[in-house]
DNA sequence: GGTTAATTGAAAATCGTTTTCAGTTATTTT
DNA sequence: AAAATAACTGAAAACGATTTTCAATTAACC
């Protein structure tokens, strides 16, 4: 992972670090404003701005993913799978599972045929209960 | 869909009328401002507010779709069918098309049985260049 | 026509995010 | 190891989109 942050030509700070840090002890997604408050702990001082910009990088180098969430407030998660993949979120607590194999290809070949479209992407997201959310909700 | 207002239980105001002639005009999926410059045309002391309100008013009531766009601007396009379905969206001039086979029981049964959630929906959309934007990207 | 509760628009507040800028720090050069 | 350089930082301000507040207006019902 530092090795990522050397590739891509940036400085290896204490910051940058320390965010890593954070980032990777949470188990469901979160915000910059999150991961800001968890590494105050560590690094009062530290600025807000710093953290979004750190995150930044850190998606662009394709250590985190982006989410779609409701209510606008962007929203990470570590990348694990490092290839195609998409995410079951579950809606009670936030936990996410990964899952690599999206079948999409042949209703992607249908659309395009039936449509005319040039398809270069698609998103795809399960929303639910896992199971520890489900069995408490009784 | 005038019907749709009364049924909620919501007022017929002019400024309603006029949010909905302009949003049954456009084309293509639209932001509360771009309808707020359509509809200031026509009712010049309209107010940002209400147009905001009023695109509420209509996502509730089921005749406006919510989409997934970057960028963070929240972008509405009127509902065509009004059941289960999914968009694919041109990503040059924002052209939408419908479709609403989209084909995900088995994998949402697979996944349900791997993960252990009780799977509550989904969210799929796919991106690409229209046939016109195709044709002109040469 | 009068009453009432919903609706309106302007302004201010809020939220999340980005920009600016001067001072600091990691890395490269000597 | 010290100097040079370019990247990085944090505070504050700017920003855009959206929401809240509130007093005035208006559609719907009697």
């Amino acid at each position: 992972m530092i090795a990522a942050l050397r590739q891509g030509g940036f400085k290896l700070t204490s910051q940058r670090q320390a965010v890593l840090r954070a980032v990777i002890s949470f188990r469901s997604p979160f915000t910059p404003l999150e991961v800001y408050e968890k590494v105050a702990e560590e690094v009062p001082n530290i600025g807000l701005v710093t953290v979004y910009r750190t995150l930044e990088i850190f998606f662009k180098l394709g250590l985190l993913c982006e989410l779609y969430r409701e209510g606008g407030a962007r929203s990470y998660i570590v990348r694990r799978p490092s290839g195609h993949h998409h995410h079951l979120i579950c809606s009670k607590c936030g936990k996410v599972v990964d899952f690599t194999d999206c079948d999409l290809k042949f209703l992607e070949e249908r659309l395009a045929k039936e449509t005319g479209f040039k398809i270069e992407a698609h998103f795809l997201q399960f929303q639910g209960l896992c199971p520890d959310c489900h069995r408490a909700r009784r």
